[in-house]
DNA sequence: GAGCACTGC
């Protein structure tokens, strides 16, 4: 560290003529970062959204009733049009989709099974498959050569002409139809299900399974429902909506404390609320604090959520509850979405959002109460949000602050906060049985599944649900039950198993909400996405092995690692709660209970000292917090993690040797990616490729789960994968994929065709727009250097440079700067060619330390782009193998 | 020659 430090201060003053001009020039570069901020500001101002304007506002008010006018009298003519127009569309796009789908039906049916293996049946269904889609492919072609508008509604046919057309709905009308049946087959395909429907439940297995698990009932998580009034279910649906608004409000535990809760936040600047899930306190607080008149002098009351979703349905929810239209009075905010407008007065938004906020809005002059909801979850912003909001709250008594948690951590929040008092609201949950084996269980997917069909066998009907590490570990638990089930065949009742994970495509995760068939059982394989994600209703069991995959970031060798460990004790308890949330449940554990006590931490370890605070320290350094070492985290993150993000911003320019924001750090803070990807944005004004280096960044941030790869066609995806491997490194792959499919106009189609997760391409385009108005807030202009790609990779240098690598003997990479042997990974484009000098986007421990995305670059850019930071000495070569002519040393003399 | 828990801006 000693010799980067001499390094970069003789670096510095060399490029300086003298001390004086370097001082001038530090006033210059601060000065232009306090206007650029300015004009930052002043666009924000003039940008925002005014429905009621006082001062010059006529125009905008006479925009607003006009089209408030026209909305009402035009609907009745629209409406019906509209309808028919997105009937139209449904029914032609729903064409191409089931055309699709049979296409890929027939590749795959006879990629898996070879003619030779059919039935007579089976060889039938594939010939009238192909007919089939023969059949559509050509209607499609007639309809193009003809022009011809094939689909008519029947109101556009003239007296006595015939139609040609038959409403697709009279065919599905009968029972049986072909459409149908392909639905049923579809979804079968998408969903196991094994035992017999009509299996009888009465019949008594005491011993059905050889390998029993014994579990020992230790203690119960206490419900504040007692457990015989409980046995009754919940309200139903149909029954909840009898109720109207206003008694189900009442009926909330939050309810009777409405009086005290408006009384303890008048008295006390901050408050810790600690409350159950289910006491209503996200939906109803925000409320009584409004009627309360909190809102008065046109200040807002905010709620961050650690979720989008959550935001939107609850934001939705209150404006239902409140009367008013969602985006007026009740709004949320979150990233891609900004429904409010001038008159909000209730904000839902995420904690990301909030923290962005800030950059705009340091001292949130614009709301008179603040409400942290949900933090005991520990996110990297509400822990960050925590040190802004608690220093704010001095300079501005009149802000009221918030915090609401689950029970545990109340007390560590109120200390936090100076002794805040803490107001407690009971939840509503029902008591949860917690069972632990008696002994370890040394495989425990294998415990997994004996226990599900242990519950199965021997337990009333309920759902379970079973907590695993990730999408492998649940493929084969799914595996291994459908063979066990299968082997007891009609003896047990059906089971009905069913995956989820973040990366399951969206309708196959909404089949966990779907209701169990009478008299069968529903096993949810899923990973940690139903802690706290996901809430799924009528769970009675769960069995919790104990494991789940954490991130973590090591920044003495800046790895991040993804690694299986136990959790810990709070997670155990939230995994367990999720049993008793419509009637009483059970946990099983499959761990001891000495394990628990013992083995266990109290808490997960906070977000924020697992990742590497690149972007969040930019934040902060860009809201005027110079001294982060002390700043008042909850719980500080590692000193080598502060320091090393320190250490990164100085080398890109980010902050001055006094550890000052410079312009272009100020510039860098805008984007909401880490620092350096931040300066290889900017960098791309000087190269002339922004628009290329907006879609690498966008891709980039998507993480690696753009290309699909399913286990019954690895070979297809890889070849399909390959088509778009680009010599000069995965950034350029990437770029190709992407321009590639924005010339097919975003279709779904490619995306199948090609093997690529289309919902990640959507997040990137999603993303992609966001960058774009973000250079353009940065005053960058638009432009594109294709097809040549030299700068594109020049400019990712000028970001990356602290990522390099050299190829050394034996075909392996050194980096640079901590001279440690790390590997391409196998999946980059670059695997097989070795180039001499690589830069790469992330290094991440697996099985080996790995590169992941990989460029090749050549070592004269590092002194073009980053002559502070490199000598020329430190880049010299010494092996002289494998060289291509024209590198190597001869490249340096320059 | 390997493998991606989960969020969020």
């Amino acid at each position: 560290m000693s010799s980067k430090n001499r390094k970069r201060t003789a670096s510095s003053s060399s490029s300086a003529e003298e001390p004086d001009s370097e001082e001038e020039s530090r006033l210059k570069d601060l000065q232009e970062r306090d206007e650029f901020a300015n004009r930052l500001k002043q666009r924000d101002e003039d940008r925002t959204r005014k429905v009621v304007d006082s001062t010059g506002g006529r125009k905008a008010i006479e925009e607003a009733t006009k089209r408030l006018k026209l909305e009402h009298e035009d609907r009745d003519k629209i409406v019906p049009h509209l309808r028919l127009q997105s009937r139209r569309q449904y029914l032609e796009k729903r064409k191409d989709d089931k055309v699709a789908e049979l296409e890929a039906d027939i590749l795959d049916d006879e990629y898996l099974f070879d003619e030779s293996v059919l039935t007579k049946r089976e060889k039938e269904e594939r010939q009238y498959k192909k007919q089939l889609l023969n059949i559509a492919k050509e209607h499609e072609k007639a309809r193009e050569l003809e022009r011809v508008q094939r689909y008519r509604m029947p109101q556009d046919l003239k007296k006595g002409e015939r139609s040609e057309y038959v409403e697709v709905d009279d065919f599905e009308k009968q029972p049986n139809s072909e459409q149908k049946k392909w639905e049923a087959e579809q979804l079968a395909s998408a969903r196991f299900q094994f035992g017999a429907k009509d299996a009888k439940a009465e019949e008594e297995y005491e011993l059905l399974l050889d390998d029993q698990i014994d579990f020992i009932q230790a203690l119960t998580l206490d419900g504040s429902r007692e457990k015989s009034t409980s046995r009754q279910p919940e309200l139903t649906e149909k029954e909840r909506k009898r109720l109207t608004l206003e008694e189900t409000k009442r009926s909330l535990p939050v309810y009777p404390f409405k009086d005290d809760l408006i009384a303890a936040v008048k008295e006390h600047q901050v408050l810790i609320i600690e409350g159950e899930t289910g006491s209503g306190k996200t939906t109803q607080v925000p409320q009584y604090l409004v009627e309360a008149g909190f809102t008065k002098d046109k200040k807002m009351i905010g709620c961050t959520q650690p979720r989008r979703v959550a935001a939107m349905s609850v934001a939705a929810r209150v404006a239902e509850e409140m009367g008013v239209k969602l985006g007026n009075e009740v709004g949320y905010s979150i990233r891609f979405e900004d429904c409010t407008s001038d008159r909000t007065i209730l904000k839902y938004m995420t904690d990301g959002t909030l923290h962005r906020e800030f950059l705009s809005e340091p001292d949130l002059a614009s709301y008179s109460v603040m409400i942290i909801d949900e933090a005991h979850e520990r996110t990297l912003h509400t822990d960050i949000l925590f040190g802004l909001v608690k220093d704010i709250a001095r300079f501005r008594p009149e802000l009221k602050l918030l915090i609401s948690s689950a029970t545990l951590d109340a007390d560590k929040f109120s200390a936090f906060f100076d002794d805040a008092p803490i107001f407690r609201i009971p939840g509503r949950r029902y008591p949860v049985d917690i069972f632990y084996t008696k002994a370890p269980e040394a495989d425990y997917i294998d415990a997994c599944c004996v226990s599900v069909l242990q519950i199965h066998a021997t337990q009333p009907l309920g759902d379970i649900l079973v907590f695993l590490t990730g999408q492998d570990e649940i493929e084969t638990c799914q595996e291994v039950l459908q063979d066990r089930v299968k082997r007891l065949g009609s003896k047990i009742r059906e089971l009905i198993v069913i995956p989820v994970y973040a990366n399951l495509p969206s309708d196959m995760q909404a089949k966990i909400f779907e209701p169990t068939p009478p008299n069968a059982r529903k096993v949810i394989l899923a990973t940690n996405i139903a802690e706290t994600s996901l809430t799924i209703d009528n769970i009675i069991y769960v069995i919790d092995p104990g494991f789940a995959k954490q991130n973590n970031f090591n920044s003495r060798t800046g790895m991040e690692s993804l690694m299986v460990v136990p959790i810990s004790k709070a997670s155990a308890n939230q995994r367990a709660g999720r049993a008793g949330r419509t009637a009483p449940g059970k946990c099983f554990r499959l761990y001891t209970a000495w394990a628990y006590k013992h083995e266990l931490e109290d808490n997960t370890v906070p977000e924020i000292q697992r990742i590497n605070l690149g972007n969040a320290v930019l934040m902060l350094k860009a809201l005027g917090i110079n001294d982060l070492i002390h700043f008042d985290f909850l719980d500080p993150p590692p000193h080598e993690t502060l320091v090393l993000a320190l250490e990164q911003l100085y080398a890109l320019g980010a902050l001055n040797h006094h550890g000052e924001l410079t312009k272009l750090g100020r510039r860098m803070a805008e984007f909401p990616v880490d620092p350096m990807m931040g300066k290889m944005l900017l960098a791309s004004e000087k190269y002339k490729c922004s628009e290329e280096m907006v879609t690498i960044a966008a891709m980039l941030s998507v993480n690696s789960a753009i290309f699909y790869r399913p286990k019954d066609k690895i070979i297809h995806a890889d070849t399909a994968r390959k088509n778009f491997n680009h010599m000069h490194g995965d950034h350029l792959s990437l770029l190709q994929v992407y321009n590639q499919w924005a010339e097919t106009d975003y279709s779904t189609q490619w995306c199948y065709e090609n093997f690529i997760q289309y919902r990640s391409m959507k997040r990137a385009r999603d993303v992609r727009e966001q960058l774009v108005g973000l250079m353009q807030r940065v005053e960058i202009d638009m432009v594109s250097c294709l097809p040549e790609t030299i700068n594109v990779r020049k400019a990712a240098t000028a970001g990356y440079f602290y990522h390099v690598a050299r190829l050394s003997k034996g075909g392996h990479y050194k980096t640079i700067k901590h001279n440690q042997t790390v590997m391409i990974h196998p999946n980059s484009s670059l695997f097989e060619e070795l180039p001499r000098w690589v830069l790469y986007h992330e290094l991440v421990f697996t099985s080996k330390e790995y590169m992941r995305q990989v460029i090749e670059i050549e070592s004269k850019w590092l002194l073009e782009v980053a002559p502070h930071y490199y000598k020329a000495k430190e880049l010299e070569d010494s092996t002289n193998k494998k060289m291509p002519k024209g590198a190597g040393r001869a490249e340096m003399t320059q």
